[in-house]
DNA sequence: GGTGCGACTTGATGTGTATCAAATGTCGTG
DNA sequence: CACGACATTTGATACACATCAAGTCGCACC
């Protein structure tokens, strides 16, 4: 779900008022001057939520720093996290106001927010900026598709090993071994995998029992050799970079 | 997944080539002339492949009659079905080349198909359709996740009698009780389901001795009581519309 | 009306993951 | 450094679903 492609592009856009290279790319600037003053930045500590499930989404948003999730529930509180938001990722949407899923900010986040008739204004005056967007949205699909092979058909074995895998990937330099620190607990891990804690628990230290990670403390995550991991995760390991 | 609000556009919209009202809702026409002759026709039988996961995507379309299917597999041949194409649903994308799913025609489809670095250049000079088309995959978006929630959390009985009642809720007319024709084989559901056939099957059988649904033959699905099946189906029953 | 084949159903059994229940580890705080 | 609260690990057991294996049904075709 996370890619590295966004998470690259976190970098500020200095000539426009949207200030993230992922949305504006080829953004000359001028043109969305008039955006500047409609645009505001607010906060959220870890652990807060941001918007509950069901309640008014009255606000466009990009994530500018930090990581937050999507989370849908039952009523009788069984979860499922449904994504991540990773810096330059948008929330909200423009002309729905609902949202079916609750925003819970996983460390400190700040948001670059915009007023939602305005935004559509600028999407419909500025070609670029909506191509943008659905190219973006159009990649959150792909990654939720993806999300549902992992879901509906592998192991919990392969789970574990997907997610870490995602997360070396997304953490690796050039170092080796590859070394991580895990953004989420085992419960959020559990929430995203659909599984229980125990069971991530218990995966993870099998995994470690068998050679294919080490881990430090409780967070802190190593692996000497990705393919073999992307093995466990049921993954051709036929990887974007060879070792 | 399928989605009421998709279903109901599929007729033509005569004002622009796209000829689906779903993409050119506010198209007056003229601007799109030039495009007529980009457009072109193609068909499939039932059960043909129309794209082989891994292969070239040469092609931006939207769905004119039919049904197909989105299935991701692994190499083990465990598949996962991640998306239902239904008539003015798109495929393809602007920009990437290579399917990360297999798309197969359930039963006869035809398709609309643009060229692509034609669609593109109309997307950038018409914003009406690049909005369009970001809705829509935004409201994709929505349903990947809402189905998340299915394959990570709910039981097989939960997962079948969801499935069915989005059957009979898009086939339900004033008409009561209920009556849907499966559009899906027990297997296309259980690839759909994340379970395997038997238990489709099982679950099925054990919701019609429950008195939950009824049977027509093997594809037709009778319900008098359709927030009975959405509890089965664990969704609240405070559904969108008053028996 | 019989025949054959694929779709579907049903049964018996095994296994993977959830559940319930401690024990242990980790980190912030006094 | 000791304490407490919470995250994590580990163990024992239960149960849901997969797997393997026969049936049965429905339908096209001869």
């Amino acid at each position: 779900m996370p890619r590295v492609d966004l998470m690259l592009a976190k970098e500020d856009c200095n000539q426009c008022p949207i200030r993230h290279r992922a949305v504006c790319a080829t953004c000359d600037g001028p043109e969305l001057d008039r955006l500047a003053s409609m645009k505001s930045y607010r906060s959220w500590k870890a652990g807060e939520t941001i918007v509950l499930e069901g309640d008014a989404l009255p606000f466009v948003a990009s994530i500018v720093t930090g990581c937050a999730t999507l989370t849908r529930s039952m009523e009788d509180g069984r979860m499922q996290m449904v994504g991540l938001l990773l810096p330059s990722d948008f929330v909200g949407r423009p002309g729905r106001v609902a949202a079916p899923y609750e925003v819970v900010a996983v460390t400190d986040v700040t948001m670059c927010m915009f007023d939602r008739p305005a935004f559509e204004k600028m999407m419909s005056e500025t070609p670029h900026v909506a191509h943008r967007l659905l190219e973006m949205s159009l990649d959150e699909l792909d990654a939720a598709r993806d999300w549902m092979l992992v879901l509906g058909r592998k192991t919990a074995r392969e789970k574990v090993a997907t997610l870490l895998s995602i997360v070396l990937r997304r953490a690796s330099t050039a170092a080796r071994p590859l070394r991580a620190d895990l953004p989420l607990t085992r419960e959020a891990m559990a929430t995203y995998l659909g599984l229980t804690i125990e069971t991530v628990s218990r995966q993870i230290s099998a995994l470690r029992k068998d050679g294919i990670i080490r881990l430090e403390g409780t967070r802190g995550v190593l692996c000497d050799d990705l393919s073999a991991l992307l093995i466990e995760a049921g993954d051709d390991d036929d990887g974007d970079f060879l070792d």
